[in-house]
DNA sequence: CAGCAGGGGGCGA
DNA sequence: CGCCCCCTGCTGG
């Protein structure tokens, strides 16, 4: 709260604009409060016309004229993954494309005319009059700022080693974040062009390589010239100099600082205007250290203290479907149980996954849009975040926890704080004695069990393999199944017992089923309205509230229900059964609940349980 | 108490 | 996966 000299004062919300991101982020994931679907190869996205007005002429202009409260947009020319990415980039501020995916992306942006990436945009808040103000920590606040870059800035664009890994990277300023952005074609050669080092200028890194600029010439083709070392990035030579050289060690230690509470390593990596940024636009402490971590708090603190709310995508999935929008189609955790369940992707995609965080951390410490190039999904950076924030992981837990954690086992999809995150896989192993109760009940080999628990996980691809125990009965061993060879996954002689509640079933469909009820999964979303159903049957009976379908007809009346289970109720107007019946005065009752009302009634109760529930 | 709607488990294909 | 079933909670008469 600042007083200002008139007397009023200043009440200024700190986390404002990350906090609203964050709030985007769920409300685009629970895809509430939609006003607008675009339909684009087959697919719905609910999206927001604020949002997407915001963002796009394209849009503004379409909202402008149209009348219709929900208009259905359908986009032909579009891929659906460059529409994720875009609506990703909308909602987000930032998205990770493939490098092959990017002309196709920048094509899809022009024609959508997306600030920031086909459209040049301008700050709304013109804080170039700020930086007039505050010149030395004008350069941090936006992307301007690096045209008109301080020698420091200029040297944090020489200080960029090409990371090791062969990944290349690039990172636009996003109009949506703090930053002001130009659009690609434009703001990638001022940006990167310092003023006043030509030297400099050789040695940033080109994220966008010569063949990116040749895949697609229009939008990438300026990103890429000002990169001519383009193929630094992919071709990892942070070498080339002394100069380079101490850039790398430079950033090394700077990523070193970033991930003291990552827990990942550091690897060189390109680190933009790390320190000249903060996450939420505060004016960059220049004189400051160069520790961009002590920066982000703030904004780990708001992005990740989410509970509920918290999305999906900040969870450390390494699925593209976590970086990526998610229709009403997708079916979470899918991808993570395949590489988990599979096994050989494991240790694979946990380097990369690895790579990509640290790629994020040198994004968000810049705060632009991140296009990614190493061709890998990127976990994104909130998922090392809230893993750090947690007391005493290690690297290895970290990678571990990234490596498998698909989203249906995020904590907040299981309802439990983020920091719960994690004891829970240790809490798999003991929650409810479930494991012991493995060995009473089955007396299985815990080799076998998990082998079965891994084919079970790869043939249903829907949960990890420690979200449920297995019991064989009569000790019976699990059936291997040969490569190739396919199963329900409801094999007899075994019972499935959720690891988080005392839910067992010898079904593994009813498993997969029951699990939504922990991951708060509704993947089946009304058309209508904005019901959402665990099982399709269920969305299929709610359908019938809008059709006003009611095939269940009474043979007595003319009542009809969209519920068998209704009309059978109803029936027993007709037939007098009333299956409930009081113990005590021997009243009968058509309903459970009805009989159990009246029978709480009754001081005996107390001591004689109800017949029908034993409570 | 009846009607309605939603949640969730069982089970056959 | 789709269908069936049961159960439950809410609402209004």
């Amino acid at each position: 709260m600042v007083k200002m000299s008139s007397g009023l004062l200043s009440l200024k919300w700190n986390h404002h604009r990350s906090t609203f991101l964050h709030v985007l982020a769920n409300i685009r994931r629970k895809e509430s409060y939609s006003d607008v679907t675009l339909a684009c190869a087959g697919k719905f996205y609910p999206a927001h016309k604020l949002v997407l007005s915001t963002c796009s002429e394209y849009f503004e202009e379409m909202f402008e004229r149209t009348q219709c409260k929900h208009p259905v947009i359908v986009l032909k020319d579009i891929g659906a993954d460059d529409l994720e990415a875009l609506l990703s980039y909308m909602y987000d501020g930032e998205v990770n494309v493939l490098q092959e995916n990017l002309s196709s992306l920048i094509k899809a942006a022009e024609c959508l005319k997306i600030k920031g990436l086909a459209v040049a945009d301008s700050d709304p808040t013109d804080r170039t009059k700020e930086k007039k103000l505050h010149p030395s920590s004008g350069s941090s606040i936006n992307a301007n700022s690096n045209i008109n870059n301080s020698n420091r800035d200029v040297h944090r664009n020489e200080k960029r080693p090409v990371n090791g890994s062969g990944i290349k990277r690039t990172n636009v300023n996003s109009s949506f974040s703090e930053d002001v952005a130009q659009p690609i074609k434009r703001r990638r050669p001022d940006s990167r062009t310092p003023l006043n080092t030509s030297a400099s200028s050789e040695e940033q890194e080109a994220p966008v390589t010569s063949n990116e600029s040749a895949a697609a010439p229009e939008p990438a083709s300026p990103v890429g010239e000002d990169g001519n070392n383009g193929g630094s990035g992919g071709e990892s030579q942070p070498g080339d100099d002394a100069k380079s050289a101490e850039a790398s060690e430079e950033a090394n230690n700077f990523l070193q600082d970033l991930n003291v509470d990552a827990g990942v390593k550091a690897e060189p990596v390109e680190v933009l205007d790390a320190d000249d940024l903060t996450f939420d636009g505060r004016e960059d402490e220049d004189a400051g250290p160069d520790h961009p971590g002590e920066d982000l708090p703030d904004f780990t603190e708001e992005k990740f203290s989410g509970g509920e709310g918290e999305d999906p995508s900040l969870w450390g999935g390494t699925d593209e479907t976590d970086l990526f929008s998610q229709p009403s189609t997708s079916n979470f955790g899918e991808d993570d149980v395949k590489k988990d369940a599979a096994g050989g992707d494991k240790s694979g995609n946990t380097s990369s996954s690895m790579d990509g965080i640290e790629m994020r951390l040198s994004c968000v410490a810049a705060c632009p849009v991140t296009l990614c190039m190493d061709g890998l999904p990127q976990p994104s950076l909130s998922s090392v975040r809230s893993l750090s924030s947690m007391a005493n992981l290690t690297h290895e837990d970290t990678e571990t926890a990234l490596s498998w954690l698909p989203k249906s086992y995020k904590p907040e999809a299981l309802g439990v704080e983020p920091n719960v995150l994690q004891s829970r896989t240790t809490k798999l192993d003991q929650d409810a004695n479930l494991s012991s109760t493995l060995n009473v009940r089955g007396s299985a080999p815990s080799d076998e069990d998990s082998n079965h628990k891994a084919l079970a996980g790869r043939y249903l691809q829907e949960l990890p393999p420690d979200s449920f125990t297995i019991a064989y009965v009569d000790g019976q061993p699990p059936e291997p199944l040969a490569d190739g060879a396919t199963s329900s996954g409801n094999l007899k002689g075994r019972t499935y017992m959720c690891n988080l509640c005392e839910y067992s079933t010898t079904l593994f469909g009813n498993l997969k089923t029951h699990f939504r009820q922990h991951t708060k999964e509704k993947p089946f979303a009304c058309s209508m309205c904005d019901y959402r159903a665990r099982q399709q049957s269920n969305l299929k009976t709610h359908m019938r509230k809008h059709t006003g379908e009611k095939p269940y007809a009474c043979e007595f009346c003319p009542y009809r229900s969209s519920q068998h289970s209704n009309l059978k109720i109803h029936r027993m107007q007709h037939t007098g059964e009333r299956p409930f019946a009081c113990p005590i005065c021997l009243k009968k009752f058509s309903r459970h609940g009805y009989f159990h009302s009246h029978y709480s009634l009754h001081p005996e109760h107390f001591q004689r349980p109800c017949p029908y529930c034993s409570t």
